[in-house]
RNA sequence: GUGGGCGUAGCUCAGCUGGUAGAGCACUCGGUUGUGGUCCGAGAUGUCGCGGGUUCGAGCCCCGUCGCUCACCCCA
């Protein structure tokens, strides 16, 4: 009887090994300067209730109108898994009440985040960000911050190939002004029903749209940046003030728009070239109401989420990986089965005392134990046969060199150690 | 959702104008007793993505379908 393989879902993104080590070096470098700013991690569920993303992301972004995996579970309530991860941070600050102490409240978070899209380079079903967020603060110094540890994130992977892009949206009184002049450009382009649709419920979304001649439209479309209120022009100012301080390049685009539409004030993407059509690899900005609509208190928050699957695709691309293979200390090779069993206990010993070791097990010959040992790149190995359990001691074999030394069982860890 | 490219061994691929499958790498074993890397030898592994059609005969041609991939849209 032969049994059909069963193959991962269409489009998700998965790491074996050997990769599966440098996802996990991308993953944990891009974080790192997030715990070191004292930001605290958030784990949360990969599943919400679909109202959070509907009303926390907004109904015009393409996010919620045609890419969330939702589905009814057996209550009959309507689940969706997350597809981004402010909103469920937003739900869980306010359900534990982490909003009532001390501000600001600085979280990261990391984990798998899903969106029903065509796959691509780049692009995945299932796919892997890490973020933060810093509620309930309003001070541009915070915003420089959170960039600068986004950046410093990228950095640390060895990633020069980026830039950071940055713009601001403002403050209410700022877009409303704006969407007064734009939404009058907008009335006289002739648009499709879609992009009609989506203009009537966010007219800046217009700005993100690719085709040539909506852009060739939109080129003379009134820009929110000109419109900025005193009070957001300062702000915006004194965020620049701040990268500048920073040494950290950027540039201004107003033409930027974020695919969700919760974002306010100021707003970055950090694009990297190589890799393919889809190349941001990060973003984020503030978000000023999405709390207070989430039935919360109204504080302003910022935070950014970064792919990890495009940032290992990026470090890819500039030749950056580091070789990061597992390989042990020392590698048993026993000769029998009580050897077997002697080996066991060793090897735990070992362990307990931080000695990465490994164990030839099979009852495979000598010879081809040995080419194991030599493959999995152990420093060392001992081959525990009668004679060896007989009088207690073994030959070490330093495999760079092939050397050997006779050591006794027991004191296996101290040499190590030394030779560690 | 729309379009292009591609599906042959674990991997990378070859396979002529149709004559019922191959290489390299990897893997296992061996090259006299219990010591790796090199070398030599041997071996295992495929419903040629799947279904149908044309044909005496299909990996190759035709249709369909599924999958992968890249791009559009959009985004991390």
């Amino acid at each position: 009887m032969k049994y059909e393989k069963i193959q991962a879902p269409k489009g998700v993104s998965e790491y074996a090994p050997p990769l599966s080590a440098a996802f996990e070096w991308v993953r944990e470098s891009l974080i790192a300067p997030a715990k070191l700013a004292g930001y605290q991690l958030m784990e949360l569920p990969v599943f919400e209730d679909t109202s959070l993303f509907s009303r926390g992301v907004g109904e015009s972004t393409d996010v919620v109108s045609k890419e969330m995996y939702t589905f009814e579970d057996r209550g009959g309530r309507s689940i969706t898994l997350r597809p981004e991860g402010t909103a469920g941070v937003m739900r869980a600050v306010i359900e534990k009440g982490l909003d009532r102490g001390q501000l600001p409240v600085k979280v990261w978070y990391s984990g798998a985040f899903f969106r029903a899209e065509r796959p691509q380079a780049g692009r995945y079903r299932q796919f892997y960000q890490v973020g933060i967020e810093a509620i309930g603060l309003d001070d541009p110094a915070i915003d420089a911050e959170v960039i600068a540890i986004a950046d410093q994130g990228f950095k640390s992977l060895g990633l020069k190939n980026y830039r950071l892009e940055i713009t601001s949206l403002g403050d209410a009184q700022s877009r409303a002004a704006h969407r007064v002049d734009l939404l009058k450009f907008i009335s006289k382009l002739d648009l499709d029903e879609a992009t009609a649709t989506r203009a009537a419920i966010n007219p800046l979304r217009l700005f993100d749209d690719k085709r040539p001649e909506m852009k060739a439209a939109m080129a003379g479309a009134p820009l929110l940046l000109d419109y900025l209120s005193e009070e957001s022009a300062e702000n915006f100012k004194a965020v620049k003030g701040y990268l500048d301080q920073l040494g950290i390049q950027y540039i201004v685009n107003p033409r930027m728009v974020r695919g969700l539409d919760y974002y306010t004030g100021t707003t970055f993407e950090f694009i990297h070239e190589g890799l393919g059509a889809q190349s941001g690899i990060g973003g984020g900005g503030r978000y000023d109401g999405l709390m207070e609509i989430l039935g919360g208190q109204a504080l302003s928050g910022i935070g950014f989420g970064l792919g990890v699957d495009r940032a290992l695709l990026a470090a890819q691309a500039e030749g950056v990986l580091v070789e990061n293979q597992f390989s042990s200390d020392l590698f048993i090779i026993p000769l029998g089965e009580s050897q077997k069993s002697a080996s066991l206990t060793i090897a735990a010993k070992l362990r307990g005392a931080g000695i990465r070791t490994e164990i030839a097990f099979g009852d495979r010959a000598l010879k081809g134990a040995m080419k194991a040992a030599d493959k999995s790149g152990s420093r060392f190995v001992i081959v525990l046969g009668d004679s060896e359990l007989a009088s207690g001691s073994v030959e070490l074999k330093r495999m760079s060199d092939g050397s050997t030394r006779s050591v006794k069982i027991d004191q296996l860890q101290s040499v190590l150690f030394e030779d560690i």
